[in-house]
Parts: structure tokens; C-alpha cells; sequence
DNA sequence: TTTTGAGTTGTTCGA
DNA sequence: GTCGAACAACTCAAA
């Protein structure tokens, strides 16, 4: 690749969630267009209730990218703005006849795509899309009548039967860069060791290493968080570092269980593309007269919760990892937010924002719907409203109570048969771990109550 | 149109 | 402690 100075027509790459170099058939069509130009827009409104730690992830990413270019003779151009403006102008700059992206799914994504792409229209320009962030895009795979999947393995046998285009592995060489006035990459003020190493590069490295060393096990250990036997890949996902098709194309016979998880993340894209509101609404309506508590009690819940001191160790053992890292294992997820939406009465959508605040690999697809899923809003055709026990939870996915020790140090004396259950008793050494703020047997009969009243005023 | 089979992820009870 | 069965009892997808 080369840098290219000159004045002369050429191609807008506009990277968002495919911050890469290899796998991207976004960038294959933009170099056919002449010397490109690899933007970044800092969007302040898609960074709306970000934390610290997805911030970070987030700019770190950019700046892995930029030193990837770099080494191909170009760099990456960073607006700050709205990409309305944004997006024409340096098109209008360069003199480029089409923008190019992987197109975006999400509502947001695809409100703003459509709001620059007539924008782009009225100067003649064009904004192209080529691929997505997903194996087989959102919209593709449909039932027989022609409608999204609501279920699962209906939906995975359908996707795994459309198939993917096998991944050109290797950073094209046709590519010439240009590059024009950038504003900085930001950068943020956390120590090193703050969040993974980001970028392409690392998240190669994390799938080869999962791939030669976590797959194996990855069937039995998958759902034991002591264990920490899960791929670590997400939040390169969420940010495109990788392509889930670069990971399939190395998948073997024997790999089905994780190939399961790389489609549950394609289901909910496709499930929120077929419904885009279900972002911040109920996707299943005849749940919507569900009562959630609010007033300043369930403001006191939320915050036990969310600071990880419910007096449950395995829940707050994870709402203090999520805090710490960004990261929550998939099993935490669901225990957790089935414990604020079934023992503490609150709302799915306040559990969803935290997650996405706190969360590195925060995609608005797997998060809102991994919510509806556990507060019996979403796609979950059950007959029946499945309650997680975390004591039971805990025993079973934390048998040794390694994982809880870690992160609830108070319990760090507690011996392994009562670590997931320590509650005072007048023969036991004291600790400071907090009691629990409700007794789970009491709000789970509260919660089955509620949702059969629920059903009962929807028919 | 009707029918049939099945649905990521649970819990509890009793042998 | 472990394991299998009972319980939850509605909705989707496809035949």
C-alpha cells in the first residue's frame, strides 16, 4: 500500500463497528474507488451513556487502528461531530463519489445511515454498503411465511443453512491510503492494564488462542465462570476488530456448541432489525402490564444491585467484576438481570443501561434482548417463567466458590459449602458481607404472581 | 386451517 | 450430594 497525496477523486472508507483491516469487503470496495480515505466519526451521541471503560476500549481500538495503517502508509482521519455534518463534508473535501461502510443495523445506525446518505444524495454523492457486522445480515434469514425467527434453533438451523462467504484472511494490498487533516485519537487517562489489549492484532491473537487452547473444553466449561472457559471475543466483536466470519471459517464438525453462541449474537441482530423498537420497548406486548416498583425503596435496590451489595455473593461478585473490567460472563448476565427483574420488581430497561454503560462489549442487539429474554418480554416462547435461584446458580456454576471469593474478598474466610449462602448464624465466625436485601423465596412467589397477573390483563 | 412437536440457559422434590 | 421426574402450561414454526 501507498500513501497518495495528491489532490485527485477518490473514496471515503467511513469506519463504525469494522475497525479493521482484514475480512472487510467495505474496504475492498472503496480501494476500487481510488486512494481512500479511512475516517472515524466521533459521535458523541452514539457514546451517549458510555463509561469510562467502554470509552477507553473504545479509543484504544481507534488507535490500534490508526497504527495499522500507519504501517500500510496511511493513517485514520478522526472527526469530532455529528456524522450528518461530518460525513458530507470530508466526502465534499476530498471529492470523493461515494462513502463507503459496512452497513449498520441497529436503529440508530440505520436512522443516521439513511439522514447522511440523503445528504450525501443532494451534493450527487453516494453512501455504499458492503457487508456487516454479522456472518449473514440482519434481515437475510426469514421463515418460511417470510417473517423473522422468534426462536432460536429454528432461526440457527435456517442461518446455518444460508452459509457465509469464506473471509479473505490477509490485509489487502491494493489498498492506496489517503490521508487529510485529522482531529487527535482520543486517548483516556486509565492505567495500561485497564481493559485487554485492543485492536486487530489483539483480537486475532485472543481467537488463536482460544481456538488452539479454549475450544476443546469449551462444551464442559462454558458455563462455569471459575472457570473464566469462554472466548473473551466479544468486545472485539462489538467493535469489529474481528469478523464473526473470520472465526466460523475456522470452526471443525466439533465445534457446534460455540458456533450456537456466535448465532445467538446473529438472532438478536436480526431479531432488533425485524423490530427496532424493542430497543427500548417490550417486544412481546402481551407482557407490557408487567408492574415494576419505583419510588426511592427501588432507587435503593437498584444501587445494591448495581454496586454489587445485594447480600447474594454470586450476583454481587459479577455486578462488582462488570464494574471493575467491563466484562460479565453470559451466565452472570442472566442471573443477575434476572435478579433485578424477578427479586427486586425493576425494570429490564434500567439493567439494560447499566450494562451498556459498564459494559465493553455493549451492543444494543445482544444486550436489550438478552434482557427481554430474562425479564419474559423477549423471545423466550417458554411456557412458563423460569426464576434463577443465585444460591442455587452459585452452587452449581461456582462449586468451590472461587469465583465469589475473588471479587467479594469479605468472604474470602468462608469455607466452600456456605460461600454461596453465607448468612450470620451464631456458631459461625463473624464477616462484613452485607445481609441479603431480600429473601429470594418471598420474591420469587412475588414475581410468578406478577407476571400471572400480567397475562391475565393482556387477554 | 389445523395440528403437532418443541422450545439455551430453571427449580424443587424425593429416592 | 446426586439424579431423575414433576412442575411450570404458552407460543412458534412447520408439516
Amino acid at each position: 500500500m501507498t500513501r497518495d497525496t495528491s489532490a485527485s477523486a477518490g473514496s471515503v472508507l467511513w469506519f463504525r463497528r469494522d475497525l479493521r483491516l482484514r475480512d472487510h469487503p467495505a474496504l475492498l470496495a472503496a480501494a476500487l474507488d481510488g486512494p481512500v480515505v479511512a475516517l472515524f466519526v466521533l459521535d458523541d451521541v452514539a457514546l451517549r451513556g458510555a463509561g469510562p471503560l467502554r470509552r477507553a476500549w473504545l479509543y484504544r481500538t481507534l488507535q490500534a487502528l490508526d497504527a495499522d495503517l500507519r504501517r500500510y502508509g496511511g493513517a485514520l482521519v478522526v472527526r469530532a461531530g455529528s456524522p450528518d455534518d461530518v460525513v458530507p463534508q470530508i466526502a465534499r473535501e476530498v471529492g470523493a463519489a461515494r462513502v463507503h461502510v459496512s452497513a449498520d443495523f441497529t436503529p440508530y445506525g440505520v436512522a443516521r445511515d439513511d439522514r447522511v446518505r440523503s445528504r450525501l444524495a443532494t451534493a450527487g454523492r453516494e453512501l455504499v454498503e458492503t457487508g456487516s457486522p454479522y456472518a449473514v445480515a440482519p434481515g437475510r434469514v426469514l421463515t418460511a411465511e417470510g417473517r423473522p425467527y422468534q426462536v432460536f434453533t429454528p432461526f440457527y438451523r435456517a442461518w446455518a443453512a444460508h452459509g457465509w462467504r469464506a473471509p479473505a484472511a490477509s490485509v489487502p494490498s491494493s489498498v492506496t491510503w489517503r490521508v487529510v487533516s485529522s482531529d487527535p485519537i482520543p486517548s483516556d487517562p486509565l492505567p495500561d492494564n485497564a481493559v485487554p489489549p485492543a485492536g486487530e492484532d489483539a483480537a486475532l491473537s485472543v481467537w488463536s488462542e482460544f481456538r488452539d487452547n479454549g475450544l476443546r473444553d469449551y462444551p464442559r466449561a462454558r458455563d462455569r465462570p471459575d472457570l473464566d472457559a469462554t472466548s473473551h471475543l466479544s468486545a472485539y466483536l462489538k467493535l469489529g476488530a474481528i469478523h464473526p466470519r473470520t472465526i466460523l471459517a475456522e470452526l471443525g464438525p466439533d465445534d457446534g456448541a460455540f458456533a450456537r453462541q456466535l448465532a445467538w449474537r446473529e438472532f438478536y441482530g436480526h431479531v432488533l432489525f425485524g423490530s427496532p423498537n424493542s430497543a427500548h420497548e417490550d417486544y412481546r406486548t402481551t407482557m407490557s402490564h408487567l408492574s415494576y416498583d419505583e419510588g426511592l425503596e427501588a432507587d435503593r435496590r437498584f444501587a445494591a444491585w448495581a454496586t454489587g451489595s445485594t447480600g447474594y455473593p454470586m450476583v454481587d461478585a459479577a455486578m462488582r467484576q462488570l464494574l471493575a473490567t467491563g466484562w460479565m460472563h453470559n451466565r452472570l448476565r442472566m442471573l443477575t438481570a434476572s435478579f433485578l427483574v424477578k427479586d427486586l420488581h425493576l425494570d429490564w430497561r434500567r439493567g439494560a443501561r447499566h450494562f451498556m454503560r459498564h459494559l465493553l462489549d455493549a451492543d444494543v442487539a445482544n444486550n436489550q434482548h438478552g434482557w427481554q429474554w430474562v425479564a419474559g418480554t423477549g423471545t423466550d416462547a417458554a411456557p412458563y417463567h423460569r426464576v434463577f435461584n443465585p444460591v442455587t446458580q452459585g452452587k452449581r456454576h461456582d462449586p468451590d466458590g472461587g469465583y465469589v471469593r475473588r471479587w467479594v474478598p469479605e468472604l474470602a474466610g468462608v469455607p466452600a459449602d456456605r460461600v454461596h449462602a453465607p448468612w450470620p448464624a451464631p456458631e459461625r465466625p463473624p464477616h462484613d458481607y452485607p445481609a441479603p436485601i431480600v429473601d429470594h423465596g418471598v420474591e420469587r412467589a412475588e414475581a410468578l404472581a406478577r407476571y400471572a397477573a400480567a397475562r391475565a390483563s393482556s387477554s
